[in-house]
RNA sequence: GGGCGCAUAGCUCAGCUGGUACGAGCGCUGCGUUGACAUCGCAGAGGUCAUUGGUUCGAAUCCAAUUGCGCCCACCA
């Protein structure tokens, strides 16, 4: 074995292996019980970033945890075709070559598409191998597949049958670039500072009414100007008309309760074709609704040519430029609001009335509610179930028809008859009259719209197939979170209307990761981290066990490379304390032996008993956390005593017994114990981090093919007291009596190795005599002596005390003074709290007993340290 | 405008249902090349847990307000 871990060499090895023994190929035969995950699929074409490296990371983690504890896991990828995201990168490169779509045509622009999918289609996956994830690959999917289009067709076909799905011509969020309707989750809201100008609209048969607005260009599809019911500015005016400047139109002053009086002027211009509040208003009122924005963003006046055309941010310009010729402008200021862009090419939205498809949701979302309200669906962290709940009561009808190119086309047809119907095969003839001259809507969905079946469209749904009936529902949702509206919401309710059944028990939104300046990643902002860089530095482990580590806190973290790096070192230590235990323990052939005949248990020395109870706590604490999805505390956890306990405390301790020359049952009992130890820690870790835990498994006894062979440690009940006795508590008070020992020859320049006698007194007596004496050896240079010493140091620690043979200069003085001076602070609060009737008779009697002990504690430290500060 | 979250060591973060006045990693100081590991060991310095009130015998932890960040939602033009 290397002196070092070094992942690249190790990580290929084991991909490889898991790979021939098919980990991760689900067996929908076998009989035990399921725990499924649906990886959120990807964009196709995408690149693997950081929240994906975390989220997945934490899937295997969960998978391969289930797996040992004997789930039959199906933990089941596949890719997102990702329309529009997709649409604008080829748009981008025809538009680079010069040319562009509707130059290729649809036939051409599909081969580009199909290109395009083909070169770095699943490249991610193979980037997720990287990590080691356990997917199935076997049963990897693609929203475009023959299966999965059946799916979505079914789904659309029934919520059209029921009259859930309508078209119809509304007011919706139109991107002029990529000419199409995007849903009300998709609108990326940015701030804008922009000018509100303040216009003169001159009434009919005298005086005016001034009204505000920050996109005068939309005036000349005014309809009306609201005011707010009853306004006692205005009251006089409703009923009047203004003639609108420029266009000359005679429109209607109206009350609607959606004007703010306190707003602006307290009056507003309605624009019902480009303005959803407007667009309401005018539907109340009858109004008609005057386009003057066509869909590519430019105006579309005919009437008015010197606007027509013109882009609507130039035609702002000129708008406002001709309204101050007339007069019209009273005043202009600043102000800041928010503005929708296409979230997709940041395009500045414009609303406008469009006919697009749209699911009623009113029905849907009454059992999406209820799901979640019951805990058939349960959110980690536990807040993000009002944000749910909270979009899911004010949910709007939702818009999935896209008005571009690449997509699922909408299984629509109309015949001449005008018999418009859904279809799941494509059709021949009208279902109704039998027509054979079809019309196919022309639109695509939504790419959320399949999104929204994954859990059970990737299982073969409609079809009742093995595996929809073995591995659906899943068991697990992990994914981000600004996602949760896009996504998870609606497969929660497409799922209960399809299947009846929640998609997913728990949702666990995993942390964002920021940047390192505490700002958002972005790539183009050029702050974003690239996860393959690290995995190639620090090696797979450590960004899983990073990922875990950060990933389900519930707190968005800033990135640190640090912590990654931490988990590299750790990889290293468990990798050397192996190496050691190997070398101490090799049979030959670079494994350890078990001893042989196995220890009894009464050849348990007091530090075996210390390390095996406090590898039961491990075991029981990993479980408790795992089994909340707190896998921060696990892996926390699992550091903690694999470095502290196990390596710098255990592994000191039974150096001197592991030598060739030592004492045959200790050193059995000491293999014994380490052997263990080490086993169940592996296992514990492997999940976190399979491939160093593999490798070092491997030097273990009689190794498993692989550790996702292995069985989940459990503890039998009782072990962990059973085992420990009273060797816990004394062992940690002899470790704490040679920190003593250490600080005070540290502090006081002893050089290395010097000797000095020590004396001991008092104790827990479960370690005693000869027993506390070799463990004292073992881990300071001292000389244990039975006689009364004179001068020297005193030290405590617990219950113990010892006389540590010093020559004591003025540095150790201090030093006694001021922890007698602690001492003394420590006494007197605890007497005031003993004292303090409040405090005894209301807390719980072990708390109580507790400061009862340290107070004792402490007054036995100080009567044995009394004296020491003076003197010379 | 509404809602949520966060403010703990120089930095990045843990700290469960209130009970040893709080831990880790990095950084910092001192010592250390004894056959696992210098990607290490040992010892140490460093925090009035944002502020102010309240509840309580007891608050980093619960409640309220304040300040400062961050995020989400929202049809105030």
């Amino acid at each position: 074995m290397d002196k070092a871990f070094d992942p690249r060499t190790v990580e290929p090895v084991w991909r490889a292996r898991w790979e021939e023994l098919g980990i991760g190929i689900a067996d929908a035969s076998s009989g035990r019980p399921s725990f499924t995950v649906a990886l959120p699929p990807p964009n196709i074409t995408g690149v693997l970033h950081l929240g994906h490296a975390m989220g997945f990371s934490i899937q295997d983690t969960l998978c391969r945890h289930h797996r040992m504890l004997g789930y039959e896991v199906e933990w089941c990828p596949g890719t997102d075709h990702a329309a529009i995201a997709t649409q604008n990168v080829i748009e981008r490169q025809l538009a680079a070559e010069g040319t562009s779509k509707e130059e290729l045509g649809r036939p051409l622009f599909q081969v580009r598409v199909d290109a395009w999918y083909e070169e770095y289609g699943g490249r991610i996956f193979d980037q997720m191998r990287r990590l080691g994830f356990t997917c199935d690959w076997s049963r990897a999917r693609f929203t475009l597949d023959e299966d999965y289009v059946r799916a979505i067709r079914t789904a659309f076909k029934n919520l059209f049958d029921s009259g859930l799905i309508y078209r119809g011509p509304r007011i919706v969020n139109w991107c002029p670039n990529n000419l199409s309707a995007i849903s009300d989750e998709e609108i990326d809201w940015r701030e804008h500072t922009d000018t509100m100008v303040h216009l003169r609209y001159p009434i009919e048969g005298g005086g005016e009414i001034v009204v505000a607005t920050v996109r005068p260009e939309t005036m000349l599809g005014d309809a009306a100007v609201a005011v707010a019911p009853g306004d006692p500015r205005y009251r006089e005016l409703v009923g009047r008309s203004v003639r609108l400047p420029l266009t000359g139109r005679i429109v209607p002053i109206i009350e609607d309760a959606a004007v703010q009086p306190d707003f602006g002027t307290g009056a507003l211009k309605v624009t019902p074709a480009h303005d959803p509040t407007d667009y309401d208003i005018g539907q109340r009122h009858g109004l008609p609704m005057i386009t003057v924005i066509a869909p590519d963003g430019t105006m579309d006046v005919p009437e008015l040519p010197q606007f027509h055309g013109l882009p609507t941010d130039q035609a702002r310009v000129a708008v406002t430029e001709a309204l101050r010729a007339t007069g019209a402008v009273l005043e202009e200021e600043e102000y800041v609001h928010e503005v929708g862009h296409c979230d997709r090419c940041g395009h500045v939205l414009e609303p406008l009335i469009s006919a697009q498809w749209w699911v009623r949701m009113t029905e849907l979302s009454g059992p999406a509610i209820a799901a979640v309200e019951s805990g058939d669906t349960n959110f980690h962290p536990r807040r993000y179930t009002d944000v749910y709940l909270a979009w899911m009561r004010n949910i709007r009808d939702w818009c999935i028809s896209r008005q571009i190119w690449l997509g699922h086309a909408i299984p629509v047809s109309t015949c001449a008859n005008d018999h418009t119907f859904a279809w799941i095969e494509p059709p021949s003839a009208c279902a109704t009259c039998g027509d054979t001259t079809l019309e196919n809507d022309p639109d695509v969905l939504d790419t959320w719209f399949s999104s929204a079946l994954w859990p059970f469209a990737i299982f073969g749904w409609p079809e009742e197939t093995e595996d929809l009936r073995r591995f659906y529902p899943t068991d697990v949702c992990v994914t981000a979170r600004d996602i949760i509206f896009l996504w998870v919401a609606r497969m929660i309710f497409t799922g209960l209307r399809f299947t009846a059944q929640v998609p997913f028990a728990d949702v666990i939104i995993t942390s964002t990761v920021q940047a390192v300046d505490g700002t958002r990643m972005n790539k183009s902002k050029g702050n974003a981290v690239d996860p393959l860089p690290m995995i190639d530095s620090h090696g797979a482990d450590a960004v899983r066990a990073w990922a875990a580590a950060v990933g389900t806190g519930g707190q968005d973290v800033r990135f640190n490379e640090d912590r990654i790096e931490s988990y590299q070192r750790f990889a290293n230590k468990i990798w050397n304390a192996t190496r050691f235990l190997v070398a101490r323990l090799d049979d030959g052939t670079g494994h350890m032996t078990a001893p042989d005949p196995e220890p009894a248990i009464d050849d348990l020395r007091p530090e075996d008993r210390w390390m095996l109870s406090q590898v039961a706590e491990t075991v029981e604490a990993v479980d408790e956390a795992l089994s909340s999805y707190r896998l921060h505390e696990a892996v926390e956890r699992l550091y903690d005593v694999t470095w502290h306990s196990f390596c710098d405390g255990y592994v000191e301790m039974i150096k001197p017994r592991l030598r060739d020359d030592a004492p045959d049952p200790s050193r059995r009992a000491a293999a014994h114990t380490a052997i263990t130890t080490l086993d169940v820690l592996l296992r514990l870790l492997h999940p976190f981090m399979p491939f160093i835990t593999e490798e070092c498994a491997q030097r273990l006894p009689d190794p498993a093919p692989s550790l996702q062979r292995r069985d989940w440690p459990r503890v039998a009940p009782g072990w962990r007291e059973g085992l420990a006795g009273p060797h816990r508590a004394a062992v940690d008070e002899l470790l704490q009596l040679v920190q003593r020992v250490r600080a005070l020859r540290d502090e006081s320049g002893v050089p290395r190795g010097e000797r000095h006698r020590l004396q001991l007194r008092g104790g827990d007596p479960a370690v005693a005599g000869e027993e506390r004496i070799r463990l004292l050896t073992a881990l300071v240079p001292v000389d244990v002596v039975n006689g009364a010493l004179d001068g020297g140091v005193t030290l405590v620690a617990g219950a113990l005390e010892a006389r540590y043979h010093l020559v004591v200069g003025e540095r150790e003085r201090a030093r006694a003074r001021r922890r007698l001076g602690e001492l003394e602070a420590t006494i007197s609060r605890l007497d005031a709290q003993l004292a303090n009737q409040g405090f005894t008779g209301r807390a719980r009697p072990e708390v109580v007993d507790d400061v009862r002990r340290r107070l004792d504690e402490a007054r036995r430290e100080h009567a044995a340290l009394r004296g020491q500060g003076e003197g010379s």
